[in-house]
DNA sequence: GGCCTAATGAGAATGATTGTCAAAATAGGC
DNA sequence: GCCTATTTTGACAATCATTCTCATTAGGCC
């Protein structure tokens, strides 16, 4: 299963960046995750600070999904897991969660023999305020 | 509801994109299709072939979602409303259904006063054949 | 300490996507 | 068909996230 977990040697980088995620509660950037870590003094190379978040999420230790516009976000995977409801107009984005497609990801994944399934979900839509408009 | 749905002018380009995306079983980049209707000799600007993509995706006429590396793809949205598993390995990928889940998504739109909601959902994980390599 | 090698960082390079703006094409009214 | 106001096109430049390059630095280990 090409389980391409060659330890990496630990680094100060590397720490920095996990801790930083390990504090946000929500999904960042490459580049704000920079950016933070700049601001904090704690300085890593903007190339560096990819190459981790890469690292980390093929090792499965962090999500990554990707915005409307291609960008790819991360986030440490030990919050709750939960999925977003994003309006198309102002951004503004709902935490929601669903036991139901949980399972049912996990059925059909298994219904066709594959294993160690993740799923991305997320929802678009218009909100209340933006219809009004 | 900004129902910014101008009436486009219908040109020749526009129809050479909506064509070629018609006879497109799957998803396709912007580049590809720029690239298919250069070599059919129904030449179309790349930027135009972009608006074109961009248009008929915010009229709701195709469906767009992203690769894996961020590229967005798009299909002509008459084939059957699914989803995807693919294999994170070989890229095999299942079509598969779910009406519990097309029921959650409008549900927890509802919920939140979203309207006009889509949704993309993709599940990941490692076939039965790469498993066992 | 010293060696070997992986990791870093500054900057260049890549590549998809978007912006610019003059030229061409469309929709209507005539 | 012809004319005009407005939209659309296309070649090219510009953006911007991400990756690559490669000389330098710093873990792991003796
Ligand atoms: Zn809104
Ligand atoms: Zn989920
Ligand atoms: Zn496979
Ligand atoms: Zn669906």
């Amino acid at each position: 299963m090409s389980d391409t977990t060659q330890p990496r040697r630990s680094t100060r980088q590397q720490a920095a960046v996990a801790n930083q995620l390990a504090q946000l509660p929500d999904f960042v950037s490459a580049q704000e995750l920079h950016a933070q870590l700049r601001d904090e003094g704690e300085s890593v190379g903007l190339a560096t600070v990819y190459r981790a978040l890469q690292a980390m999420t093929a090792e499965g230790q962090i999500d990554m999904l990707r915005t409307e516009d291609g960008e790819a976000i991360y986030r440490a995977c030990s919050t709750t897991h939960h999925h977003h409801l994003v309006c198309r107009e102002c951004g503004r984005a709902v935490e929601v969660e669903g036991p139901a497609v949980e399972r049912w990801a996990e059925q059909v994944s298994a219904e066709h023999g594959f294993t160690d399934a993740h799923h991305v979900i997320e929802i678009v839509g218009t909100c209340a305020d933006c219809r009004t408009v």
